[in-house]
DNA sequence: ATGCCTGTCTGGGACAGA
C-alpha cells in the first residue's frame, strides 16, 4: 500500500500536475495540503474521473488539506485538531482507507518569528502532539503525513545549509523540539529511517534558482506507529515532479507499507 | 539584506507562503 503527502500550492492552478503525478506514481492514498480552495470548489469530478475518491477540508483561498484514495471513498474520522474551537484554519483532516487511519497535515509556517504566527504554530503543535498520542498507540496502522514545516536537524540530509535560514521559524529550537516530542511517543519519520544521512528534500523555494541549486529543505514528513513501521517496505520523494512547468514548491513524498503480517497459524 | 517567485482573491494591489 502506497501512500504519499503532498503539498501542492492551490490545487486550481495545480490540477494537471497533481492528475499527472497520480497517473505515474498510482499511490493508494495521496494526502494533499495548501489545497487553497473551498469545500464547494473543490474539484471532486476531475479526482473521480481519474480513478480517486476523496475527503477534502477546503477553506477560500488559503491552507485546505486532503486525502485521496484510489478506486474508493476514504472514510473520514476527523476534520480539524481537537483543543481550540476558535481555529478557523483548515489544516487537519484524518482518515481511514482499507484498515489504515492516515492523516493529512499542513502544520502551521510560523514566520515571521517571534510574534504572533509563531505562537499559532507551537500552540497548534501542541494540540497534534496531544491527539497523536492516543493515535499511536492503536493497534492499526497510522501514517501522520502532510507538511510539517520543521526542518528536523542542520544536518545535509535535512537542509543544504542552514546558514540563510537560521532565524527562520522552520528551524527553530522550540519548531525541533516540538517535532522531536511527536516522534518520541513512538513514531518512525519513514524518510529518515530508511535514507538516513542522504539529501530526501521535499521543498525548493521558487526564486534564487533553489531548485537548480538543489538548494532544497526536508519539511513534509511521513511518521507510522509501530504497526505501520512493521510494514515500512520503502519510501522516496518524487523530485522530478518539482523539475516539471508550473510546479509546486513541494515535491511528493510516499511510503510502501507491505501486507500485514499474518497473525496466529493458518 | 532582501519574498528575488507564485497562487489567490481581487479589482490592478495586497497578502500569504517558507
Amino acid at each position: 500500500m502506497k501512500i504519499a503527502t503532498f503539498n501542492v500550492n492551490g490545487i486550481s492552478s495545480r490540477l494537471p500536475r497533481v492528475l499527472e503525478w497520480l497517473a505515474e506514481a498510482q499511490p493508494d492514498v495521496a494526502c494533499l495540503q495548501e489545497i487553497k480552495t473551498s469545500d464547494a470548489t473543490f474539484p471532486e469530478r476531475a479526482f473521480e474521473d481519474a480513478g480517486y475518491g476523496a475527503v477534502w477540508h477546503g477553506q477560500k483561498g488559503f491552507n485546505g488539506v486532503a486525502v485521496l484514495a484510489r478506486g474508493a471513498r476514504p472514510t473520514e474520522l476527523r476534520r480539524g485538531l481537537p483543543g481550540d474551537p476558535d481555529d478557523t484554519h483548515s489544516r487537519y483532516l484524518e482518515a481511514q482507507v482499507d484498515g489504515v487511519t492516515v492523516a493529512s497535515i499542513y502544520l502551521p509556517n510560523g514566520n515571521p518569528q517571534p510574534g504572533p504566527k509563531f505562537d499559532y504554530k507551537l500552540a497548534w503543535f501542541e494540540r497534534l502532539i496531544q491527539h497523536a498520542d492516543q493515535l499511536c498507540r492503536q493497534a492499526g496502522p497510522v501514517v501522520l503525513a502532510g507538511d510539517y514545516n520543521v526542518v528536523p536537524t542542520n544536518d545535509v540530509a535535512d537542509i543544504y545549509s542552514p546558514k540563510s535560514w537560521l532565524n527562520d521559524a522552520l528551524l527553530q529550537p522550540e519548531s525541533r523540539e516540538a517535532y522531536r516530542r511527536l516522534l518520541a511517543q513512538g513514531w518512525t519519520d519513514a524518510i529518515h529511517q530508511l535514507h538516513p544521512g542522504v539529501a530526501m528534500y521535499t521543498f525548493w523555494d521558487f526564486f534564487r534558482k533553489r531548485w537548480e541549486r538543489n538548494a532544497g529543505l526536508r519539511i513534509d514528513h511521513l511518521l507510522l506507529n509501530r504497526p505501520a513501521a512493521a510494514r515500512l517496505d520503502s519510501a522516496g520523494v518524487d523530485r522530478a515532479v518539482r523539475g516539471r512547468d508550473k510546479p509546486s514548491d513541494h515535491a511528493p513524498a510516499w511510503v510502501v507499507l507491505g501486507t500485514p503480517a499474518r497473525r496466529g497459524r493458518t
